[in-house]
DNA sequence: AGGGTGACGATCA
DNA sequence: ATGATCGCCACCC
């Protein structure tokens, strides 16, 4: 089911990118620190939550990448969907330390998202006429 | 141009 | 919970 909003966002994209495409993927980068930016300490968001707070949706692997280029970011508090942590080894362990350090808890080795993770202003989707 | 690659995400067996 | 698939995106040969 979900499925198919995958391929229907990957539409909406491609067409969008097509016509208002003008500055490549600089701006989209821009937003997405922005929103890495955002966190709080205590708080988490996952690689696709932000790329869909930035206006970017289905673009995770690009935060990743982003998360991975851009130094100073509070990278520790982007995790997966569902609160998992995607690192592996050392890395994984690092970025669980660094969260309980900010009383981040989980839920065996997921982040309680229900609990930590932070909620981008949907105004967007809210503000249908305002 | 064509194919491989990730700190991804959703589904399904 | 785990692994396989498939979709998605920009990069990098």
């Amino acid at each position: 089911m979900k499925r198919q909003s995958q391929s229907e966002l990957g539409k909406f994209r491609s067409e969008k990118s097509k016509s208002g495409r003008s500055t490549p993927d600089n701006n989209n980068q821009a937003r997405v620190v922005r929103c890495i930016r955002s966190l709080p300490a205590g708080t988490v968001s996952s690689y696709g939550a932000i790329a869909r707070a930035a206006g970017w949706p289905g673009a995770a692997r690009q935060v990743v990448r982003i998360l991975r280029q851009v130094r100073g970011l509070p990278w520790h508090r982007v995790v997966g969907a569902g609160g998992a942590i995607k690192l592996t080894g050392e890395n994984a362990a690092e970025q669980q330390f660094r969260l309980r350090m900010e009383g981040v808890t989980f839920r065996g080795a997921r982040v309680d998202m229900k609990v930590h993770e932070f909620q981008f202003s949907k105004l967007k989707r809210a503000r249908s006429k305002n």
